[in-house]
DNA sequence: CTCAAGGGGTTTAAAATGTCAAGTAGTGTG
DNA sequence: CACACTACTTGACATTTTAAACCCCTTGAG
């Protein structure tokens, strides 16, 4: 990330973190739910696990996500639970902003390549600026 | 692009045009005035020419930026003029979520590089927690 | 005229980044 | 036992981004 100094401020940072591929996706498949590992990479669709991985080591040192591995549920199977932090959560608005636009502006104009199918299973009917209150269960901590 | 097809959505979409580099940072200039080519680079600020060029095409073939080549205004001079379309503005809602989220989350938090050094080269005037105010955010001014 | 400076790019190879196909390791199912 | 599932890791490979140079053109100063 080499953002010169003289025009840095958070708005410039805060790009700088959320264009990077697939985290939009992330939070977005993560503001619907907690999700497993093979889950999330499923509903992300075209990540693969590597680069998975790392974005999600990413979002976790950045304070967006938070991995729990939860090691009573199924017994002895180590099935790690990623959610969203509280900063995460506040991410909401950025998505709905975009599917907000998204919904305008390129619904049915793929003028690149690909034709919209029909909404997708999670934040239909998403109108801007509902409160953050996506009542997920609190899982174990790590 | 390879977007699986049973989770494609408008919103899908949006995430992958504006998760591309620089792309965010360029409609955050371009929302604060029209720019020329250079102008532009030096705002967006790391970004090298190629790059811009390249972006600056997608994004008007997209319908978000659109390339006026004023050969008036100084005489013979061609200058490029890029300016946002209105599908373009639009984007400023996004750009408003961001900022507002920046702000609340890494303001002074640089936990991966960068120190923060100033306001961004205009939008001082940031009150911290503030409504997201759909007007205007104040950016540099032309 | 010549030189430096600014605008608007294009071209190059190299570096950074992202992706893929496998493989590892533990568990549970047929 | 063989196979599918979980969550990753690894190393080769492909794509993207980058700096730096170069191109043209105009204006202003010396």
């Amino acid at each position: 990330m080499n953002h010169h100094p003289t025009t840095f401020c958070p708005a410039y940072r805060a790009i700088g973190v959320l264009q990077e591929k697939w985290v939009l996706h992330i939070v977005r498949a993560l503001l619907s739910g907690n999700r497993g590992f093979n889950e999330l990479a499923r509903m992300v669709g075209g990540c693969n696990s590597a680069t998975l991985t790392q974005r999600l080591e990413q979002l976790e040192t950045l304070g967006i996500i938070s991995k729990a591995t939860d090691a009573e549920v199924t017994g002895k199977l180590a099935r790690s639970i990623y959610s969203l932090t509280t900063a995460g959560r506040e991410l909401q608005g950025v998505i709905d902003a975009i599917d907000a636009w998204g919904r305008a502006h390129l619904a049915e104009d793929p003028a690149g390549d690909l034709a919209a199918v029909d909404g997708c299973g999670g934040s239909e009917a998403a109108p801007v600026a509902d409160s953050p209150d996506p009542g997920v269960t609190p899982l174990t901590r790590v």
